[in-house]
DNA sequence: CTTGACCTTCCAGTTGCTGGAAGGTTCATC
DNA sequence: GATGAACCTTCCAGCAACTGGAAGGTCAAG
């Protein structure tokens, strides 16, 4: 099948897969006569699995390697747990920066009035000296 | 002051205090005879406020608006206001994501026994054909 | 006179695409 | 055979928000 069609099957847009192509990720291994390039269900198959990955957090790098993995059918399962867990921890940390940020923000906004006046704890707090 | 001390001072780096420069977000009005960028207590003060905005997630583009609202001695707080509530849906939204992403991922590190053998649910999951 | 700490500019790279321009192919239709 | 639509190709540029490096100018101390 053409790019098309293994867009409409992975769900992933033309570019993307010429992107993925283009990095090394996935695809790449064959042509046709007119210079178009080739995919069958396998192909499509790892699109797809790219792209629930990516729609999970994991980067592209991520990617790279749980490929890896599921293409080499003695893994441990061990290391892709390790490997989603250490992700997890990743989202963890990041879930808890942004609470932290709409603590902050919370804080701030539930002390200003929000009227007309131009006075504001918001601003004031950005622009202390602190 | 030259940028060096504004960025001790702001806490932010040179380099970024250029970028920020470079962008027409603060400074770019004064220039020693060599060329050398000047800074008064005023853009430090805005340096910070930067910073400040920024750790609390807010875009360069977001920092512009509050600079501007900072500025306008008119302004009304409801307006900062508005401008942090949005942020903090912003911030909500993607904390509702990276949970959905975490509860999934939690599932299947879940399913996976994690030991030596090469079956694991979470690359079969991604692989799966649904 | 040289060393070192500053400062300058410009260019490239990061992550993960996305858009567009300019062109080739294939197929159906007139 | 011309035309048009729907594909496909490549390359180049850009988004956010910096960060790093190269190559060079400036200035005070030793």
């Amino acid at each position: 099948m053409k790019i098309g069609e293994a867009a409409r099957r992975s769900g992933l847009p033309t570019k993307t897969i010429r992107f993925y192509e283009q990095i090394g990720l996935i695809g790449g291994r064959g042509r046709e006569a007119n210079g178009y390039r080739v995919y069958d269900t396998a192909d499509v198959h790892r699109l797809r699995f790219v792209a629930r990955a990516r729609a999970l957090g994991f980067s592209v790098e991520q990617c790279r390697e749980l490929l890896a993995l599921y293409a080499d059918r003695d893994r441990a399962s061990a290391d892709v747990k390790a490997l989603a867990l250490a992700h997890v921890d990743q989202i963890d940390g990041r879930i808890a920066e942004l609470r932290a940020m709409k603590v902050t923000l919370l804080g701030l906004a539930e002390r200003c009035h929000g009227d007309e006046r131009p006075d504001c704890p918001i601003l004031e707090e950005l622009a202390a000296d602190r």
